[in-house]
RNA sequence: GUCCCCAUCGUCUAGCCAGGUCCAGGACACCGGCCUUUCACGCCGGCAACACCGGUUCAAAUCCGGUUGGGGACGCCA
C-alpha cells in the first residue's frame, strides 16, 4: 500500500467533552497521518441518541480546531449515514453471514446470569441462529460468528495477537429499534471511508477481532490497527471526571497554550530518546508507532505546567500579547493600550507558568487603583520609610528623563547617599506601586508604569501609612 | 467469574527485540547551594526505580516460567 493513500480518522462520540485521553489519541492519528502525507477524518459517533448532544458536538471541534489538529474529512456524523449501515446489515444478511433472533432481552440476562453461575465467558447462546428466521417487531439481527478457529492481527503497538472464536458470541449488529450498533457502524464507515489505519484507545484491543469478523464476513480488505495504552488518572484507574479538570477547553481556560498540551500529551506514551521539547514539526518527523509504550500512563499535570512556563517564556511577545487578550479581558483588565501590554508580556512571561498568572501579573500596569496585600503592607508600608519614600519622589519628579537607565542612575546615587542597600527601599517601593512583594524587576515596574503613575502611588502609599499610624499606633517593633 | 493485556525513580520515560559498555540515563516534582532589588529565569549539586520468586547463562533490567499488583473486554453504550 502506498504511504499516500493512508487514511485514519477520528471518531469522538459527542457524550461529552473532549478530554486529554481523546485528544491524545487524535493527536497520534493526526501525527501518524501527517507525517505519511495521508488524510485524517473527523467522525462524530453519535447513533445514541440519548447521550449524544450538539454542546458536546460543539465542544469536542471547538477543542480540536484550538489543538490545531486539522481535518481533512468531515465532520461525518453518523446519526445521518443510516443508509449505509442498513445496506450492509442487508448484505450480510442476504449472504447468511447474519440472522435475525427473536430473544428477549429477559432471555439474553437469563442466559449471561446461567454463564455466570457456570463460571464462564456470559455470552449469547445461539438460539436463533439456525431457525431461519424473519424479521418481527422486537427482534435484532445478529452476525454469524464462526464457532472455532482463530482471529489474528498485527497490532502495530502490541505486536501479534491472537483470538480464540469461542470467546465470542454472535453480536448485535441490527437494534430492535433498526438502529445499527456500534461495531456495525464503526466497519460500515471505516469501509465506506476507505480507512486503511485504525489507531485507538487499548479498550477496543478486545473489539477488534469483531470487527475484523465483520469485514470478512463482507470481503472487505482489514485496515490496520494499532491501539494505544490508556490513560489513568492520578490513582491509576481509568480517566473520569472525578479526576478534576481534564477537558481540552479546561486547559484552554486554565492559561495553557495548545502546543505545550500536545507536546506534553505525546510524551505520555511515546518517547523519542530522552528528548523531551519538540516543535510540531519536530513531532511530525519524529513520530512513531513503533515507539509507543504497550503500558497505560498517569497523565503528569506538573510537567504540563512546566512546560507552558516554558513555551512562554519561548514565545515572541507579540503572539503572547494576542494570547493573552481574552484573559485580560475575563480579569476585567482589558486596555486599548497596545504597546503597554505587549511591555507587560515582555517583563512577565519568564514568570507566568500560565496565561492567567500571566494576566493577574499584569494588574499592576493596567489597572487604576491597586490593593496592597496585607502581608507585604504589613511588612513593608511602615512609618520607617516615609521619609525614604518622599525623598525618592521628589528626586523621582525632578529627572529629566524617566527610563530605566536614569532610574537606575538616580537610585544609584541615592542609595550612596542614604547608605543603605537597594533591597531596603525596592521592597517597600515595590508594594508601593504593585501592592505586591513579588513583581518583575523594580526598574522594569517604574519604567513600564511611567513618571505620573509612579509618583502618584508612592504619595498614596506615604499617605496610606500615615494613616494607619495614626489609626493604630505602631507596635513596639519585634 | 471468564478471556485478554501490562509491570524501570512519586510521575512521564530511555535502556529490553539483537543479554555484558547500567552498582540503570533523562525530564517533572521535591530538597540543598549559587546568582540576586522581590518573584521568577538560569546554573551547580542531591534524593529516588529494574514488583516478587524461580529458571536459562560465564553474565539478566534485558530471555523463559510462575506469583503478586494494575488495566481492559465480556451491553439492543461507544
Amino acid at each position: 500500500m502506498s504511504e499516500k493513500n493512508i487514511v485514519t480518522r477520528f471518531p469522538p462520540s459527542p457524550t461529552g467533552y473532549l478530554h486529554i485521553g481523546g485528544a491524545r489519541t487524535a493527536l497520534f492519528n493526526w501525527l501518524f497521518t501527517r507525517q505519511k502525507g495521508g488524510k485524517f477524518i473527523l467522525r462524530i459517533e453519535d447513533t445514541d441518541e440519548n447521550r449524544s448532544s450538539d454542546e458536546a458536538t460543539r465542544a469536542i471541534i471547538d477543542s480540536m480546531e484550538w489543538l490545531g489538529l486539522t481535518w481533512d474529512e468531515g465532520p461525518y456524523f453518523q446519526s445521518r449515514r443510516y443508509h449505509i449501515y442498513n445496506k450492509v446489515i442487508d448484505r450480510l444478511l442476504t449472504a447468511g453471514e447474519a440472522y435475525h433472533c427473536h430473544c428477549s432481552p429477559e432471555d439474553l440476562e437469563k442466559q449471561r446470569q446461567r454463564a455466570r453461575e457456570r463460571g464462564l465467558k456470559p455470552k449469547y447462546d445461539g438460539t436463533c441462529r439456525d431457525l431461519g428466521l424473519g424479521p418481527a417487531p422486537g427482534s435484532v439481527v445478529r452476525l454469524k460468528i464462526p464457532l472455532t478457529g482463530i482471529t489474528s492481527f498485527n497490532d502495530l503497538v502490541k505486536g501479534p495477537r491472537t483470538f480464540n472464536n469461542e470467546e465470542l458470541d454472535d453480536l448485535i449488529i441490527r437494534r430492535s429499534n433498526g438502529s445499527p450498533t456500534y461495531h456495525l457502524a464503526v466497519v460500515a464507515d471505516d469501509i465506506n471511508l476507505r480507512i486503511t489505519h485504525v489507531i485507538r484507545g487499548d479498550d477496543h484491543v478486545n473489539n477488534t477481532p469483531r470487527q475484523i469478523l465483520i469485514y470478512k464476513a463482507l470481503r472487505e480488505p482489514i485496515p490496520k490497527y494499532a491501539h494505544l495504552p490508556m490513560i489513568l488518572g492520578p490513582d491509576k484507574t481509568r480517566l473520569s471526571k472525578r479526576h478534576g479538570a481534564m477537558s481540552v477547553l479546561a486547559y484552554r481556560d486554565m492559561g495553557y497554550l495548545p502546543h505545550p498540551l500536545l507536546n506534553a500529551l505525546a510524551r505520555l506514551g511515546w518517547s523519542y530518546g530522552d528528548q523531551e521539547k519538540f516543535s510540531m514539526a519536530e513531532l511530525i518527523e519524529k513520530f512513531s508507532l513503533n515507539n509507543v509504550g504497550k503500558a497505560a500512563g498517569v497523565f503528569n499535570a506538573d510537567k504540563l505546567l512546566d512546560l507552558n512556563a516554558w513555551y512562554i517564556r519561548e514565545s515572541p511577545d507579540e503572539f503572547l500579547t494576542e494570547q493573552l487578550t481574552p484573559f485580560l479581558e475575563t480579569q476585567g483588565l482589558s486596555s486599548p493600550d497596545h504597546k503597554t501590554v505587549r511591555k507587560a508580556v515582555s517583563i512577565l512571561k519568564v514568570r507566568s507558568k500560565t496565561l492567567v498568572e500571566m494576566a493577574e501579573g499584569a494588574r499592576f500596569c493596567l489597572s487604576q487603583e491597586i490593593r496592597y496585600d496585607k502581608k507585604g503592607d504589613d511588612k513593608f508600608l511602615k512609618s520607617g520609610v516615609v521619609d525614604l519614600l518622599e525623598d525618592l519622589n521628589r528626586r523621582l519628579k525632578a529627572i529629566p528623563e524617566f527610563n530605566q537607565e536614569a532610574l537606575e542612575k538616580l537610585f544609584m546615587d541615592f542609595l550612596e547617599e542614604k547608605e543603605i542597600k537597594l533591597r531596603k527601599l525596592a521592597q517597600p517601593l515595590r508594594v508601593a506601586l504593585t501592592g505586591k512583594t513579588a513583581s518583575p524587576g523594580i526598574f522594569e515596574v517604574m519604567d513600564i508604569l511611567g513618571r505620573e503613575k509612579v509618583v502618584e502611588r508612592i504619595r498614596k502609599a506615604v499617605i496610606h501609612i500615615r494613616n494607619k499610624e495614626k489609626g493604630a499606633p505602631e507596635r513596639s517593633e519585634a
